[in-house]
DNA sequence: GGCAAACCTTCCGGCGACTGGACAGTCGTG
DNA sequence: CACGACTGTCCAGTCGCCGGAAGGTTTGCC
Protein backbone atom coordinates (compact mmCIF):
# COMPACT_ATOMS: atom_id res chain seq x y z
CA UNK A 1 0.00 0.00 0.00
CA UNK A 2 0.79 3.91 -0.45
CA UNK A 3 1.24 6.05 1.57
CA UNK A 4 -2.15 7.76 1.48
CA UNK A 5 -3.61 4.27 1.98
CA UNK A 6 -1.81 4.39 4.99
CA UNK A 7 -2.88 7.33 6.40
CA UNK A 8 -6.31 6.57 5.79
CA UNK A 9 -6.06 3.09 7.74
CA UNK A 10 -3.84 4.65 10.55
CA UNK A 11 -5.60 7.91 10.70
CA UNK A 12 -2.49 9.63 10.63
CA UNK A 13 -1.20 11.99 8.08
CA UNK A 14 0.78 11.14 5.18
CA UNK A 15 2.89 13.78 6.41
CA UNK A 16 3.52 13.27 9.65
CA UNK A 17 4.32 9.62 8.56
CA UNK A 18 7.23 11.11 6.34
CA UNK A 19 7.75 13.09 8.83
CA UNK A 20 8.12 10.20 11.85
CA UNK A 21 10.56 8.29 9.41
CA UNK A 22 12.34 11.27 8.75
CA UNK A 23 13.05 11.47 12.55
CA UNK A 24 13.48 7.98 12.59
CA UNK A 25 10.55 6.91 14.88
CA UNK A 26 9.69 4.43 12.17
CA UNK A 27 11.45 2.44 9.84
CA UNK A 28 12.46 4.00 6.08
CA UNK A 29 10.10 2.59 3.91
CA UNK A 30 10.94 0.27 1.32
CA UNK A 31 10.39 2.22 -2.23
CA UNK A 32 8.71 0.94 -5.24
CA UNK A 33 10.11 1.22 -8.71
CA UNK A 34 8.73 5.15 -9.18
CA UNK A 35 9.96 5.65 -5.95
CA UNK A 36 6.86 5.76 -3.53
CA UNK A 37 6.94 4.39 -0.31
CA UNK A 38 5.37 1.14 0.33
CA UNK A 39 3.38 -0.26 3.32
CA UNK A 40 2.50 -3.79 4.63
CA UNK A 41 0.10 -4.88 7.24
CA UNK A 42 3.33 -4.44 9.88
CA UNK A 43 3.85 -1.20 9.51
CA UNK A 44 0.17 0.05 9.88
CA UNK A 45 0.42 -1.76 13.59
CA UNK A 46 3.16 0.04 14.64
CA UNK A 47 1.84 3.55 13.13
CA UNK A 48 -1.14 2.89 15.07
CA UNK A 49 1.45 2.11 17.87
CA UNK A 50 2.37 5.59 17.79
CA UNK A 51 -1.10 7.18 17.26
CA UNK A 52 -2.42 5.48 20.47
CA UNK A 53 0.57 6.62 22.31
CA UNK A 54 0.68 9.91 21.01
CA UNK A 55 -2.95 10.24 21.77
CA UNK A 56 -2.24 9.43 25.55
CA UNK A 57 -0.03 12.48 25.20
CA UNK A 58 3.59 10.37 24.76
CA UNK A 59 6.24 13.01 23.11
CA UNK A 60 7.86 11.24 20.62
CA UNK A 61 10.57 10.10 22.16
CA UNK A 62 8.55 8.39 25.14
CA UNK A 63 6.86 6.32 22.08
CA UNK A 64 10.06 5.75 20.57
CA UNK A 65 11.22 3.91 23.71
CA UNK A 66 8.07 1.98 23.81
CA UNK A 67 7.70 0.91 20.31
CA UNK A 68 11.82 -0.33 21.40
CA UNK A 69 10.17 -2.12 24.34
CA UNK A 70 7.43 -3.27 22.05
CA UNK A 71 9.62 -5.15 20.03
CA UNK A 72 12.00 -6.07 22.71
CA UNK A 73 11.27 -9.91 23.56
CA UNK A 74 13.08 -9.88 26.60
CA UNK A 75 11.44 -6.87 27.83
CA UNK A 76 10.47 -5.46 31.56
CA UNK A 77 6.94 -4.87 32.11
CA UNK A 78 8.78 -2.54 34.55
CA UNK A 79 10.48 -0.93 32.47
CA UNK A 80 7.13 0.05 30.48
CA UNK A 81 5.75 1.09 33.65
CA UNK A 82 8.33 3.66 34.72
CA UNK A 83 7.57 5.70 31.18
CA UNK A 84 3.78 5.27 31.68
CA UNK A 85 4.13 6.57 35.57
CA UNK A 86 6.99 9.38 34.74
CA UNK A 87 4.29 10.21 32.07
CA UNK A 88 1.50 10.63 34.70
CA UNK A 89 3.36 12.23 37.48
CA UNK A 90 3.83 14.74 34.02
CA UNK A 91 0.50 14.93 33.30
CA UNK A 92 -0.02 15.71 37.09
CA UNK A 93 1.89 18.10 37.08
CA UNK A 94 0.01 20.46 34.23
CA UNK A 95 -3.51 19.68 35.30
CA UNK A 96 -2.30 21.18 38.89
CA UNK A 97 -0.49 24.25 36.79
CA UNK A 98 -3.75 24.40 35.30
CA UNK A 99 -6.19 24.13 37.50
CA UNK A 100 -4.27 26.64 39.71
CA UNK A 101 -4.50 29.37 36.75
CA UNK A 102 -8.11 28.25 36.81
CA UNK A 103 -8.35 29.41 40.12
CA UNK A 104 -7.00 32.44 40.11
CA UNK A 105 -8.86 33.33 36.91
CA UNK A 106 -12.37 32.39 38.20
CA UNK A 107 -11.17 35.07 41.20
CA UNK A 108 -10.43 37.56 39.05
CA UNK A 109 -13.81 37.23 36.92
CA UNK A 110 -15.93 37.01 39.77
CA UNK A 111 -14.68 39.92 41.81
CA UNK A 112 -15.02 41.85 38.09
CA UNK A 113 -18.64 40.99 38.14
CA UNK A 114 -19.48 41.77 41.96
CA UNK A 115 -20.06 45.29 43.10
CA UNK A 116 -17.35 44.81 46.21
CA UNK A 117 -14.80 46.30 44.24
CA UNK A 118 -15.38 49.45 42.20
CA UNK A 119 -14.11 48.38 38.64
CA UNK A 120 -13.28 45.16 36.94
CA UNK A 121 -10.12 44.40 38.84
CA UNK A 122 -8.47 42.13 36.25
CA UNK A 123 -6.48 44.46 34.40
CA UNK A 124 -5.69 46.37 37.88
CA UNK A 125 -4.49 42.96 39.38
CA UNK A 126 -2.42 42.44 35.88
CA UNK A 127 -1.08 45.90 36.64
CA UNK A 128 0.00 44.91 40.12
CA UNK A 129 -1.94 47.90 41.68
CA UNK A 130 -1.63 48.23 45.18
CA UNK A 131 -5.37 48.47 45.85
CA UNK A 132 -6.30 45.84 47.63
CA UNK A 133 -3.63 44.22 50.68
CA UNK A 134 -1.00 44.16 48.35
CA UNK A 135 -1.70 40.41 47.40
CA UNK A 136 -2.83 40.31 44.29
CA UNK A 137 -3.92 37.04 42.58
CA UNK A 138 -2.30 37.19 39.29
CA UNK A 139 1.29 37.13 40.90
CA UNK A 140 2.34 33.82 39.67
CA UNK A 141 5.47 32.35 39.00
CA UNK A 142 4.20 29.03 37.61
CA UNK A 143 5.73 28.50 34.07
CA UNK A 144 3.07 28.66 31.19
CA UNK A 145 2.42 25.21 29.76
CA UNK A 146 2.22 25.62 26.29
CA UNK B 1 17.73 51.49 33.37
CA UNK B 2 19.00 49.10 30.86
CA UNK B 3 17.58 45.90 29.70
CA UNK B 4 19.78 44.27 32.30
CA UNK B 5 18.17 45.93 35.09
CA UNK B 6 14.65 45.81 33.41
CA UNK B 7 14.88 42.09 33.35
CA UNK B 8 15.80 41.76 37.28
CA UNK B 9 12.87 44.02 38.50
CA UNK B 10 10.44 42.27 36.32
CA UNK B 11 11.78 39.04 36.10
CA UNK B 12 11.40 38.72 32.27
CA UNK B 13 14.26 37.65 30.43
CA UNK B 14 16.31 40.34 28.39
CA UNK B 15 16.11 37.79 25.77
CA UNK B 16 12.21 37.46 26.17
CA UNK B 17 11.95 41.18 26.47
CA UNK B 18 13.86 42.21 23.40
CA UNK B 19 11.69 39.32 21.52
CA UNK B 20 8.51 41.09 22.82
CA UNK B 21 9.40 44.28 21.75
CA UNK B 22 10.12 42.43 17.88
CA UNK B 23 6.86 40.63 17.93
CA UNK B 24 5.72 44.68 18.95
CA UNK B 25 3.75 43.39 22.45
CA UNK B 26 6.00 46.13 23.79
CA UNK B 27 7.13 49.05 22.17
CA UNK B 28 10.51 49.90 20.83
CA UNK B 29 12.56 51.45 23.64
CA UNK B 30 14.31 53.92 23.03
CA UNK B 31 17.86 54.26 22.58
CA UNK B 32 20.69 55.96 24.10
CA UNK B 33 23.64 57.67 22.26
CA UNK B 34 25.65 54.22 22.93
CA UNK B 35 22.11 52.13 21.51
CA UNK B 36 21.45 50.44 24.25
CA UNK B 37 17.37 50.41 25.52
CA UNK B 38 16.75 52.77 27.83
CA UNK B 39 13.48 52.24 30.20
CA UNK B 40 11.29 54.04 32.61
CA UNK B 41 9.20 52.60 35.96
CA UNK B 42 6.58 52.80 33.35
CA UNK B 43 7.91 50.21 30.81
CA UNK B 44 8.50 48.04 34.18
CA UNK B 45 5.05 48.44 34.66
CA UNK B 46 3.58 47.31 31.48
CA UNK B 47 6.17 44.42 31.51
CA UNK B 48 4.76 42.87 35.05
CA UNK B 49 1.71 43.37 33.40
CA UNK B 50 2.63 40.88 30.63
CA UNK B 51 4.64 38.34 33.20
CA UNK B 52 1.62 38.34 35.30
CA UNK B 53 -1.19 38.12 32.23
CA UNK B 54 1.29 34.90 30.72
CA UNK B 55 1.94 33.23 34.01
CA UNK B 56 -1.76 32.94 34.30
CA UNK B 57 -1.75 30.98 30.71
CA UNK B 58 -2.82 33.94 28.51
CA UNK B 59 -1.48 33.80 25.27
CA UNK B 60 0.76 36.36 24.10
CA UNK B 61 -2.29 37.84 21.75
CA UNK B 62 -4.40 37.95 24.31
CA UNK B 63 -2.31 39.66 26.81
CA UNK B 64 -1.47 42.66 23.68
CA UNK B 65 -5.79 42.60 23.93
CA UNK B 66 -5.61 43.42 27.64
CA UNK B 67 -3.08 45.34 27.55
CA UNK B 68 -4.56 47.74 25.07
CA UNK B 69 -7.58 47.93 27.23
CA UNK B 70 -5.38 48.12 30.03
CA UNK B 71 -4.24 51.21 28.30
CA UNK B 72 -8.30 52.48 26.49
CA UNK B 73 -9.49 54.72 29.11
CA UNK B 74 -12.87 54.16 27.49
CA UNK B 75 -12.49 50.59 27.92
CA UNK B 76 -15.31 48.32 28.84
CA UNK B 77 -14.91 45.67 31.98
CA UNK B 78 -17.17 43.15 29.66
CA UNK B 79 -14.29 43.36 27.20
CA UNK B 80 -11.67 42.45 29.86
CA UNK B 81 -13.81 39.52 30.71
CA UNK B 82 -14.38 38.22 27.59
CA UNK B 83 -11.36 37.38 27.21
CA UNK B 84 -10.60 35.97 30.63
CA UNK B 85 -13.46 33.88 30.33
CA UNK B 86 -12.65 32.81 26.85
CA UNK B 87 -9.57 31.72 28.48
CA UNK B 88 -10.86 29.69 31.39
CA UNK B 89 -13.15 27.79 28.89
CA UNK B 90 -9.76 26.33 26.86
CA UNK B 91 -8.26 25.68 29.90
CA UNK B 92 -10.91 23.75 31.52
CA UNK B 93 -10.41 21.89 28.01
CA UNK B 94 -6.95 20.89 28.24
CA UNK B 95 -7.63 19.86 32.05
CA UNK B 96 -10.41 17.45 31.06
CA UNK B 97 -8.08 16.00 27.93
CA UNK B 98 -5.57 15.38 30.42
CA UNK B 99 -7.25 14.34 33.09
CA UNK B 100 -8.86 11.61 30.88
CA UNK B 101 -5.18 10.85 29.54
CA UNK B 102 -4.46 10.42 33.21
CA UNK B 103 -7.15 8.13 33.88
CA UNK B 104 -6.24 5.66 30.94
CA UNK B 105 -3.12 5.55 31.86
CA UNK B 106 -3.95 4.76 35.27
CA UNK B 107 -5.89 1.99 34.20
CA UNK B 108 -2.83 0.68 31.65
CA UNK B 109 -0.80 0.95 34.55
CA UNK B 110 -3.18 -0.61 37.03
CA UNK B 111 -3.70 -3.48 34.59
CA UNK B 112 -0.08 -4.23 34.45
CA UNK B 113 0.54 -4.94 38.29
CA UNK B 114 -2.80 -6.92 38.89
CA UNK B 115 -2.20 -10.32 37.70
CA UNK B 116 -5.45 -10.52 36.29
CA UNK B 117 -3.69 -10.19 33.17
CA UNK B 118 -1.00 -12.44 31.89
CA UNK B 119 1.91 -9.73 30.46
CA UNK B 120 2.13 -5.74 31.42
CA UNK B 121 -0.52 -4.98 29.05
CA UNK B 122 0.44 -1.68 28.46
CA UNK B 123 2.08 -2.66 25.05
CA UNK B 124 -0.72 -4.85 23.81
CA UNK B 125 -3.24 -1.93 24.50
CA UNK B 126 -0.92 0.47 22.41
CA UNK B 127 -0.81 -2.23 19.59
CA UNK B 128 -4.48 -2.39 19.67
CA UNK B 129 -4.52 -6.18 20.35
CA UNK B 130 -7.92 -7.93 20.58
CA UNK B 131 -7.05 -9.86 23.86
CA UNK B 132 -9.80 -8.34 25.66
CA UNK B 133 -13.10 -7.62 24.22
CA UNK B 134 -11.65 -5.31 21.94
CA UNK B 135 -11.94 -2.22 23.94
CA UNK B 136 -8.48 -0.68 24.31
CA UNK B 137 -8.09 1.90 26.58
CA UNK B 138 -5.66 3.65 24.59
CA UNK B 139 -7.46 4.37 21.17
CA UNK B 140 -8.14 7.60 21.87
CA UNK B 141 -8.28 10.80 19.26
CA UNK B 142 -8.19 13.65 21.25
CA UNK B 143 -5.65 16.10 20.21
CA UNK B 144 -2.46 16.26 21.97
CA UNK B 145 -1.55 19.37 24.01
CA UNK B 146 1.94 20.16 23.57
C1' DG C 1 -3.41 9.29 -27.63
C1' DG C 2 -4.51 13.23 -24.92
C1' DC C 3 -5.92 15.36 -20.77
C1' DA C 4 -7.26 16.08 -16.06
C1' DA C 5 -7.45 14.52 -11.46
C1' DA C 6 -5.40 12.35 -7.94
C1' DC C 7 -1.54 10.50 -6.38
C1' DC C 8 3.33 10.67 -5.02
C1' DT C 9 8.19 12.97 -4.35
C1' DT C 10 11.42 16.56 -2.11
C1' DC C 11 12.37 20.89 -0.07
C1' DC C 12 11.33 25.05 2.46
C1' DG C 13 9.00 27.76 5.74
C1' DG C 14 5.98 28.66 9.49
C1' DC C 15 3.38 27.97 13.89
C1' DG C 16 4.19 29.77 19.65
C1' DA C 17 7.04 31.54 22.71
C1' DC C 18 10.89 31.67 23.54
C1' DT C 19 16.22 30.23 24.34
C1' DG C 20 21.10 29.57 23.20
C1' DG C 21 25.06 30.78 20.87
C1' DA C 22 28.25 33.42 17.96
C1' DC C 23 30.42 37.61 17.28
C1' DA C 24 31.03 42.46 18.05
C1' DG C 25 30.72 46.86 20.40
C1' DT C 26 30.54 49.41 25.13
C1' DC C 27 31.08 50.37 29.97
C1' DG C 28 33.17 50.47 34.52
C1' DT C 29 37.00 49.30 37.42
C1' DG C 30 41.91 48.26 38.75
C1' DC D 1 44.79 49.51 28.86
C1' DA D 2 43.25 45.05 30.09
C1' DC D 3 39.44 42.52 31.86
C1' DG D 4 34.86 41.15 32.76
C1' DA D 5 30.16 42.34 32.67
C1' DC D 6 26.99 44.17 29.89
C1' DT D 7 24.65 45.22 25.47
C1' DG D 8 23.74 44.86 20.44
C1' DT D 9 22.27 41.96 16.20
C1' DC D 10 21.54 37.81 13.77
C1' DC D 11 20.82 32.95 13.18
C1' DA D 12 19.40 28.47 14.64
C1' DG D 13 17.04 25.28 17.43
C1' DT D 14 13.18 23.64 20.39
C1' DC D 15 8.40 20.26 19.53
C1' DG D 16 5.32 18.07 16.42
C1' DC D 17 3.82 18.72 12.91
C1' DC D 18 1.19 21.32 8.55
C1' DG D 19 0.90 24.05 4.25
C1' DG D 20 2.54 25.02 -0.11
C1' DA D 21 5.56 24.98 -4.22
C1' DA D 22 7.46 22.55 -7.97
C1' DG D 23 7.83 18.50 -10.11
C1' DG D 24 7.10 13.24 -11.46
C1' DT D 25 3.48 9.12 -11.75
C1' DT D 26 -0.64 6.81 -12.10
C1' DT D 27 -5.36 6.28 -13.18
C1' DG D 28 -9.47 6.91 -15.56
C1' DC D 29 -12.15 8.75 -19.18
C1' DC D 30 -13.19 10.40 -23.89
Amino acid sequence: MNIGELARQSGVNAKTIRYYEEIGLIPAAHRGDNGYRRYRTQDLNRLQFVRRARGLGFSVEDVSALLALYNDRSRHSSDVRAIARRHVAEIDGKIRELVSMREMLNELIESCQGDHRPECPILQDLAGADTDAGTSAADVRTKVPT
